[in-house]
DNA sequence: AGCCACTGAATACAGCCAGG
DNA sequence: CCTGGCTGTATTCAGTGGCT
Protein backbone atom coordinates (compact mmCIF):
# COMPACT_ATOMS: atom_id res chain seq x y z
CA UNK A 1 0.00 0.00 0.00
CA UNK A 2 1.33 3.44 -0.73
CA UNK A 3 -0.06 5.85 2.05
CA UNK A 4 1.34 8.63 -0.52
CA UNK A 5 -1.33 8.34 -2.40
CA UNK A 6 -3.55 8.57 -0.32
CA UNK A 7 -6.07 11.70 -0.48
CA UNK A 8 -6.83 12.94 3.07
CA UNK A 9 -9.97 14.05 1.14
CA UNK A 10 -10.86 9.83 0.84
CA UNK A 11 -10.71 9.66 4.71
CA UNK A 12 -13.57 12.33 5.07
CA UNK A 13 -15.71 9.82 2.66
CA UNK A 14 -14.80 6.37 4.64
CA UNK A 15 -15.59 8.48 7.62
CA UNK A 16 -19.37 9.77 5.86
CA UNK A 17 -19.63 5.85 5.43
CA UNK A 18 -18.57 4.49 8.12
CA UNK A 19 -21.20 6.77 10.02
CA UNK A 20 -23.88 6.42 7.80
CA UNK A 21 -23.35 3.09 6.10
CA UNK A 22 -24.81 4.52 3.22
CA UNK A 23 -23.50 5.86 0.55
CA UNK A 24 -26.21 8.28 -0.57
CA UNK A 25 -26.66 9.45 2.73
CA UNK A 26 -22.58 9.78 2.88
CA UNK A 27 -22.51 11.77 -0.16
CA UNK A 28 -25.54 13.94 1.27
CA UNK A 29 -23.56 14.57 4.15
CA UNK A 30 -20.82 14.81 2.43
CA UNK A 31 -22.24 17.45 -0.17
CA UNK A 32 -21.24 15.23 -3.12
CA UNK A 33 -23.42 13.45 -5.28
CA UNK A 34 -23.59 9.28 -4.72
CA UNK A 35 -21.76 8.42 -7.98
CA UNK A 36 -18.98 10.92 -6.28
CA UNK A 37 -18.71 9.13 -3.30
CA UNK A 38 -19.08 5.50 -4.73
CA UNK A 39 -15.47 6.84 -7.11
CA UNK A 40 -13.71 7.72 -4.20
CA UNK A 41 -14.81 4.30 -2.10
CA UNK A 42 -13.57 3.01 -5.10
CA UNK A 43 -10.08 4.43 -5.02
CA UNK A 44 -10.11 3.67 -1.40
CA UNK A 45 -10.17 0.23 -2.18
CA UNK A 46 -7.60 -0.12 -4.39
CA UNK A 47 -5.65 2.02 -2.45
CA UNK A 48 -5.95 -0.13 0.87
CA UNK A 49 -6.74 -3.30 -1.66
CA UNK A 50 -9.15 -4.38 0.87
CA UNK A 51 -13.10 -3.95 -0.31
CA UNK A 52 -13.78 -1.99 3.21
CA UNK A 53 -17.51 -2.28 2.77
CA UNK A 54 -20.01 -5.35 1.25
CA UNK A 55 -23.39 -4.21 0.46
CA UNK A 56 -25.11 -6.19 2.30
CA UNK A 57 -29.24 -5.58 1.53
CA UNK A 58 -29.50 -2.12 1.39
CA UNK A 59 -26.92 -1.59 4.27
CA UNK A 60 -23.17 -1.32 3.84
CA UNK A 61 -21.18 -3.34 6.14
CA UNK A 62 -17.53 -2.58 6.75
CA UNK A 63 -15.45 -5.24 6.48
CA UNK A 64 -13.11 -5.82 9.87
CA UNK A 65 -10.04 -3.87 8.32
CA UNK A 66 -12.65 -0.95 7.65
CA UNK A 67 -13.95 -1.91 11.32
CA UNK A 68 -10.01 -1.48 12.73
CA UNK A 69 -9.81 1.85 11.39
CA UNK A 70 -13.22 3.29 13.04
CA UNK A 71 -11.92 4.76 16.15
CA UNK A 72 -8.58 6.23 15.15
CA UNK A 73 -9.95 7.89 12.32
CA UNK A 74 -12.64 9.27 14.39
CA UNK A 75 -10.69 10.54 16.98
CA UNK A 76 -8.06 11.91 13.79
CA UNK A 77 -11.60 13.60 11.98
CA UNK A 78 -12.34 15.12 15.54
CA UNK A 79 -8.69 16.67 15.99
CA UNK A 80 -9.01 18.11 12.39
CA UNK A 81 -11.88 19.45 13.19
CA UNK A 82 -10.90 20.69 16.82
CA UNK A 83 -7.39 21.88 15.02
CA UNK A 84 -9.79 24.22 12.33
CA UNK A 85 -11.81 25.56 14.82
CA UNK A 86 -8.81 27.12 16.86
CA UNK A 87 -8.09 29.06 13.87
CA UNK A 88 -11.38 30.68 13.82
CA UNK A 89 -12.41 33.80 15.31
CA UNK A 90 -14.69 33.31 18.65
CA UNK A 91 -17.99 34.97 18.56
CA UNK A 92 -20.57 33.32 21.03
CA UNK A 93 -23.67 34.32 19.42
CA UNK A 94 -22.88 32.59 16.02
CA UNK A 95 -19.92 30.14 17.01
CA UNK A 96 -20.63 26.19 16.06
CA UNK A 97 -17.46 25.06 17.65
CA UNK A 98 -17.62 22.02 19.99
CA UNK A 99 -15.99 22.42 23.66
CA UNK A 100 -14.86 19.38 25.13
CA UNK A 101 -14.56 19.03 28.94
CA UNK A 102 -14.01 16.79 31.44
CA UNK A 103 -15.68 16.10 34.55
CA UNK A 104 -16.83 13.16 36.87
CA UNK A 105 -20.62 11.69 36.88
CA UNK A 106 -21.27 13.44 39.85
CA UNK A 107 -19.77 16.86 37.85
CA UNK A 108 -22.07 16.15 35.39
CA UNK A 109 -25.27 16.17 37.55
CA UNK A 110 -23.96 19.08 39.41
CA UNK A 111 -22.37 21.62 36.92
CA UNK A 112 -24.29 21.07 33.63
CA UNK A 113 -27.95 22.32 34.08
CA UNK A 114 -26.34 25.16 35.11
CA UNK A 115 -23.57 25.48 32.03
CA UNK A 116 -26.14 24.12 29.52
CA UNK A 117 -28.57 27.08 31.16
CA UNK A 118 -26.12 29.29 30.17
CA UNK A 119 -24.54 28.65 27.23
CA UNK A 120 -28.31 28.21 25.69
CA UNK A 121 -28.89 31.67 26.45
CA UNK A 122 -25.46 33.60 24.92
CA UNK A 123 -24.51 30.90 22.55
CA UNK A 124 -26.96 28.61 21.34
CA UNK A 125 -24.97 27.03 18.12
CA UNK A 126 -22.22 25.91 20.47
CA UNK A 127 -21.71 22.07 21.61
CA UNK A 128 -20.41 20.55 24.71
CA UNK A 129 -18.82 16.98 24.41
CA UNK A 130 -17.82 15.93 27.70
CA UNK A 131 -15.86 13.08 28.46
CA UNK A 132 -14.65 11.38 32.36
CA UNK A 133 -10.71 11.43 30.97
CA UNK A 134 -8.27 9.68 33.90
CA UNK A 135 -6.74 11.69 35.57
CA UNK A 136 -3.63 10.89 34.74
CA UNK A 137 -4.32 11.96 31.24
CA UNK A 138 -6.03 15.52 31.68
CA UNK A 139 -3.10 17.32 31.47
CA UNK A 140 -1.90 15.72 28.20
CA UNK A 141 -5.10 15.96 26.69
CA UNK A 142 -5.76 19.54 27.64
CA UNK A 143 -2.37 20.73 26.22
CA UNK A 144 -3.14 18.65 23.08
CA UNK A 145 -6.58 20.57 22.55
CA UNK A 146 -8.34 17.21 23.37
CA UNK A 147 -9.61 18.80 25.79
CA UNK A 148 -10.92 22.54 26.48
CA UNK A 149 -11.15 22.58 30.24
CA UNK A 150 -11.56 20.21 32.87
CA UNK A 151 -13.20 20.65 36.02
CA UNK A 152 -13.52 18.95 39.42
CA UNK A 153 -11.22 17.93 42.54
CA UNK A 154 -7.92 17.61 41.09
CA UNK A 155 -4.92 18.15 43.25
CA UNK A 156 -2.88 16.55 41.24
CA UNK A 157 -3.13 18.74 38.44
CA UNK A 158 -2.76 21.93 40.50
CA UNK A 159 1.15 22.32 39.91
CA UNK A 160 0.93 21.57 36.25
CA UNK A 161 -2.00 23.19 34.74
CA UNK A 162 -3.60 26.73 34.79
CA UNK A 163 -6.33 26.35 37.40
CA UNK A 164 -9.09 28.81 39.19
CA UNK A 165 -10.65 28.07 42.45
CA UNK A 166 -14.74 27.24 42.20
CA UNK A 167 -15.34 26.42 45.25
CA UNK A 168 -14.92 24.34 48.84
CA UNK A 169 -17.20 22.15 50.00
CA UNK A 170 -16.92 19.34 52.95
CA UNK A 171 -17.33 15.65 53.00
CA UNK A 172 -20.68 14.63 54.94
CA UNK A 173 -22.01 10.60 55.33
CA UNK A 174 -25.41 9.37 54.25
CA UNK A 175 -27.25 6.34 54.68
CA UNK A 176 -31.15 4.99 54.26
CA UNK A 177 -33.41 6.38 57.07
CA UNK A 178 -34.78 3.62 59.11
CA UNK A 179 -35.66 2.86 62.75
CA UNK A 180 -32.70 3.13 65.39
CA UNK A 181 -30.69 5.86 63.48
CA UNK A 182 -28.79 8.37 65.62
CA UNK A 183 -30.79 11.65 65.48
CA UNK A 184 -28.19 14.16 64.81
CA UNK A 185 -24.94 13.37 65.31
CA UNK A 186 -22.53 9.95 64.62
CA UNK A 187 -19.84 8.96 66.88
CA UNK A 188 -17.27 7.61 65.07
CA UNK A 189 -17.81 3.66 66.44
CA UNK A 190 -21.52 4.29 64.95
CA UNK A 191 -19.28 5.88 61.85
CA UNK A 192 -17.34 3.14 61.73
CA UNK A 193 -19.88 0.17 62.46
CA UNK A 194 -21.63 1.08 59.12
CA UNK A 195 -20.59 -1.20 55.79
CA UNK A 196 -19.09 1.45 53.91
CA UNK A 197 -19.81 2.14 49.84
CA UNK A 198 -16.52 3.38 48.64
CA UNK A 199 -16.63 5.71 45.41
CA UNK A 200 -13.88 6.21 43.84
CA UNK A 201 -10.66 4.19 41.76
CA UNK A 202 -7.53 4.51 42.81
CA UNK A 203 -7.11 7.14 40.09
CA UNK A 204 -9.55 8.91 40.94
CA UNK A 205 -9.75 12.33 43.32
CA UNK A 206 -12.21 11.17 45.79
CA UNK A 207 -9.19 8.86 46.41
CA UNK A 208 -7.63 10.96 48.37
CA UNK A 209 -10.37 10.97 51.89
CA UNK A 210 -9.06 6.89 51.86
CA UNK A 211 -5.58 8.73 52.33
CA UNK A 212 -6.84 11.13 54.97
CA UNK A 213 -8.14 8.08 56.77
CA UNK A 214 -5.65 6.07 56.70
CA UNK A 215 -3.32 8.51 57.97
CA UNK A 216 -5.31 8.85 60.79
CA UNK A 217 -5.49 4.57 61.22
CA UNK A 218 -8.90 5.10 60.86
CA UNK A 219 -10.09 1.62 58.99
CA UNK A 220 -13.72 1.40 57.64
CA UNK A 221 -14.96 -1.98 55.97
CA UNK A 222 -16.02 -1.41 52.75
CA UNK A 223 -18.62 -3.43 51.30
CA UNK A 224 -18.34 -2.09 47.63
CA UNK A 225 -16.65 -0.08 45.38
CA UNK A 226 -18.03 1.68 42.93
CA UNK A 227 -15.86 4.12 40.16
CA UNK A 228 -19.58 6.69 39.77
CA UNK A 229 -21.84 8.99 42.38
CA UNK A 230 -25.00 7.96 40.61
CA UNK A 231 -25.52 4.48 41.60
CA UNK A 232 -25.04 5.67 45.03
CA UNK A 233 -28.86 6.02 46.36
CA UNK A 234 -30.39 3.18 44.55
CA UNK A 235 -27.48 0.88 46.28
CA UNK A 236 -28.66 2.70 49.46
CA UNK A 237 -32.04 2.61 48.65
CA UNK A 238 -31.53 -1.25 49.48
CA UNK A 239 -28.74 -1.51 51.97
CA UNK A 240 -27.74 -0.37 55.18
CA UNK A 241 -24.39 1.03 54.27
CA UNK A 242 -23.21 4.55 54.35
CA UNK A 243 -22.15 6.60 51.76
CA UNK A 244 -19.34 9.36 52.73
CA UNK A 245 -19.35 11.98 49.95
CA UNK A 246 -19.10 15.65 49.34
CA UNK A 247 -21.96 18.03 50.61
CA UNK A 248 -22.95 19.34 47.28
CA UNK A 249 -23.59 16.01 46.08
CA UNK A 250 -25.97 15.18 48.49
CA UNK A 251 -28.27 17.89 47.09
CA UNK A 252 -27.86 15.97 44.60
CA UNK A 253 -28.49 12.50 45.30
CA UNK A 254 -30.84 13.05 47.85
CA UNK A 255 -33.43 15.40 46.63
CA UNK A 256 -36.55 14.01 48.32
CA UNK A 257 -34.69 13.67 51.67
CA UNK A 258 -34.83 9.85 51.40
CA UNK A 259 -31.54 9.20 53.35
CA UNK A 260 -30.23 10.67 56.97
CA UNK A 261 -27.31 12.42 56.48
CA UNK A 262 -24.27 13.48 59.37
CA UNK A 263 -21.26 15.15 59.29
CA UNK A 264 -18.13 13.46 59.49
CA UNK A 265 -17.23 12.36 63.22
CA UNK A 266 -13.58 13.08 61.98
CA UNK A 267 -11.93 16.02 60.76
CA UNK A 268 -11.52 15.47 57.21
CA UNK A 269 -10.01 17.93 54.66
CA UNK A 270 -12.87 18.94 51.84
CA UNK A 271 -12.39 19.23 48.75
CA UNK A 272 -11.38 22.10 46.32
CA UNK A 273 -13.07 22.08 42.94
CA UNK A 274 -11.05 23.76 40.48
CA UNK A 275 -11.74 23.87 36.57
CA UNK A 276 -8.13 23.64 34.70
CA UNK A 277 -6.90 24.70 31.61
CA UNK A 278 -3.23 24.54 29.85
CA UNK A 279 -1.14 27.42 29.73
CA UNK A 280 -1.07 27.47 25.60
CA UNK A 281 -4.30 28.39 25.68
CA UNK A 282 -4.34 31.36 28.38
CA UNK A 283 -4.77 33.61 25.16
CA UNK A 284 -6.59 31.57 23.33
CA UNK A 285 -10.37 32.92 22.76
CA UNK A 286 -12.55 30.58 23.09
CA UNK A 287 -11.01 28.73 25.61
CA UNK A 288 -11.00 32.18 27.67
CA UNK A 289 -14.38 32.81 27.00
CA UNK A 290 -15.38 29.30 28.20
CA UNK A 291 -13.44 29.20 31.37
CA UNK A 292 -14.79 32.71 32.21
CA UNK A 293 -18.48 31.31 31.64
CA UNK A 294 -17.83 28.43 33.73
CA UNK A 295 -16.11 30.65 36.56
CA UNK A 296 -18.79 33.01 36.36
CA UNK A 297 -21.67 29.88 36.43
CA UNK A 298 -20.03 27.49 39.25
CA UNK A 299 -17.70 29.68 41.08
CA UNK A 300 -19.19 30.93 44.57
CA UNK A 301 -16.72 33.32 44.80
CA UNK A 302 -17.17 35.34 41.24
CA UNK A 303 -13.67 36.44 39.20
C1' DA B 1 -42.10 -19.45 -6.11
C1' DG B 2 -42.55 -15.77 -9.22
C1' DC B 3 -43.42 -11.12 -10.27
C1' DC B 4 -42.87 -6.35 -9.59
C1' DA B 5 -41.62 -2.00 -7.58
C1' DC B 6 -38.32 0.18 -5.08
C1' DT B 7 -33.78 1.33 -3.31
C1' DG B 8 -29.10 1.94 -3.67
C1' DA B 9 -24.34 0.79 -5.49
C1' DA B 10 -21.59 0.68 -9.59
C1' DT B 11 -20.35 2.20 -14.11
C1' DA B 12 -20.00 4.79 -18.58
C1' DC B 13 -19.43 8.97 -20.27
C1' DA B 14 -19.00 13.95 -20.49
C1' DG B 15 -17.65 18.37 -18.71
C1' DC B 16 -14.83 21.28 -15.84
C1' DC B 17 -10.56 22.89 -14.15
C1' DA B 18 -5.81 23.33 -12.67
C1' DG B 19 -1.14 22.54 -13.83
C1' DG B 20 2.50 22.02 -17.05
C1' DC C 1 -3.40 23.52 -25.69
C1' DC C 2 -3.06 19.06 -23.62
C1' DT C 3 -3.53 16.00 -19.85
C1' DG C 4 -5.10 14.03 -15.72
C1' DG C 5 -8.03 14.18 -11.85
C1' DC C 6 -12.43 14.93 -10.12
C1' DT C 7 -17.39 15.30 -10.23
C1' DG C 8 -22.08 15.05 -12.14
C1' DT C 9 -25.80 12.88 -15.03
C1' DA C 10 -27.79 8.99 -16.84
C1' DT C 11 -28.03 4.34 -16.80
C1' DT C 12 -27.40 -0.43 -15.41
C1' DC C 13 -27.24 -3.96 -12.11
C1' DA C 14 -28.37 -6.29 -7.88
C1' DG C 15 -30.78 -7.01 -3.64
C1' DT C 16 -35.02 -6.63 -0.84
C1' DG C 17 -39.68 -6.87 0.37
C1' DG C 18 -44.55 -7.02 -0.59
C1' DC C 19 -48.05 -9.25 -2.95
C1' DT C 20 -50.37 -13.05 -5.21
Amino acid sequence: MDTNRIDLNLLRVFHAILEEHNLTLAANRLGLSQPAVSYSLGRLRAILDDPLFVRNGNEMQPTSAALEMREPLREAMAAAEHALQLMVPFAAATSTRVFRLSMSDIGELAFLPTLCAALAECAPHVRLDIQSIPVDQIEDALRVGRLDLAIGNLPALVERTRHQRLFHEDYVCMTRRRRGLPRRTLTLEQYLAFPHVLVGSLESAHYQIEESFRKRNIHRQIALRVPHFTVVPHILAHTDWIVTLPRRTVRLLNPADEFAVYDLPVDIAGVTVTVHWHADFDTHDANRWLRTLVITQLSDAPA
